[in-house]
DNA sequence: TCGAGATGGTTGCTCTGGTAACTGTCGATT
DNA sequence: AATCGACAGTTACCAGAGCAACCATCTCGA
């Protein structure tokens, strides 16, 4: 009978890796260790886009409407977003940083664009590869 | 200010990744749709080393005890697997597959290895940097 | 020998996340 | 204008998973 070793197989592997990764990431939120993976997203996707609806939200940065919902009533309570009804359509909300959304960004993106580059440095000459690889299966495991 | 594009980000897309994978590994479970992930971990991993504790299948699969044990009562309950008080020490069992068991794991495990090797190929000539690389990371994230 | 701490495993509490049902709004067809 | 299906977003409910407390057993030292 054909055997498979759970320590070589892929998706053991990636499962794995991809939750030490978090885990490890979650020490760059620095002063704000209590910021969520939704929360981290829907904060990046804000800055990176500006004002944007929950749905285009959740269309970019790959998450299930509730849990954009939550994460940004979340960012809310924490004065970091603000709703606007929107005017031409009042089912959707157009949603923004505020000042204070946009400080803890600042402060966040370095120290997570120092983290990615820690890794890549250290994966030396094997980065360039992974990265390709990595756009492949992306393109074989679309979103939904 | 520095941005930093959430699409590009590797954690992010590590994340994206992993879950599409095993989103997809289910349909292999084939007839046995309603396995967990822990309960296929615990099936690979009693299948290929024996008999074996629940702290053991922890250490080598990377679980925590309680989805372990979590996975354990449901395999047993299943018939999949079977306990056996250990005489040396009573505090821990000896863990073991029942045949159906084995057959169960039979019937898996070329679908299993055919899912990666369909993920594989289509990397082609990027899959081994991309095995490379992985192993890196591993080394990078080490289990806890 | 007995008491204290360590260890294997289970369970209660709590939090997170997905499904499905719901609300309010829009657009189209009549 | 009225109605019906589509759609944005929220929420109730349930399953999965980690933490901490717990139980039973073992081990080691006084």
């Amino acid at each position: 009978m054909s055997k498979l070793a759970l320590e070589h197989f892929l998706p053991y592997r990636l499962n794995r890796l991809s939750s030490a990764v978090s885990q490890q990431f979650r020490a760059v939120y620095g002063p704000h260790h209590d910021l969520t993976v939704p929360e981290w997203r829907v904060l990046a996707t804000l800055a990176q886009f500006g004002t944007m609806t929950a749905k285009a939200i959740g269309k970019h940065s790959s998450m299930h409407k509730t849990k954009v919902s939550r994460a940004v009533r979340a960012l809310e309570e924490r004065r970091w977003l603000v709703r606007r009804e929107s005017e031409q359509d009042r089912r959707e909300e157009s949603l923004s940083l505020t000042a204070a959304g946009l400080k803890a960004y600042g402060e966040i993106v370095p120290r997570a664009l120092a983290f990615e580059a820690g890794i890549l440095a250290a994966l030396g000459s094997h980065a360039e590869p992974l990265l390709e690889a990595l756009a492949l299966m992306e393109e074989r495991f679309p979103v939904d």
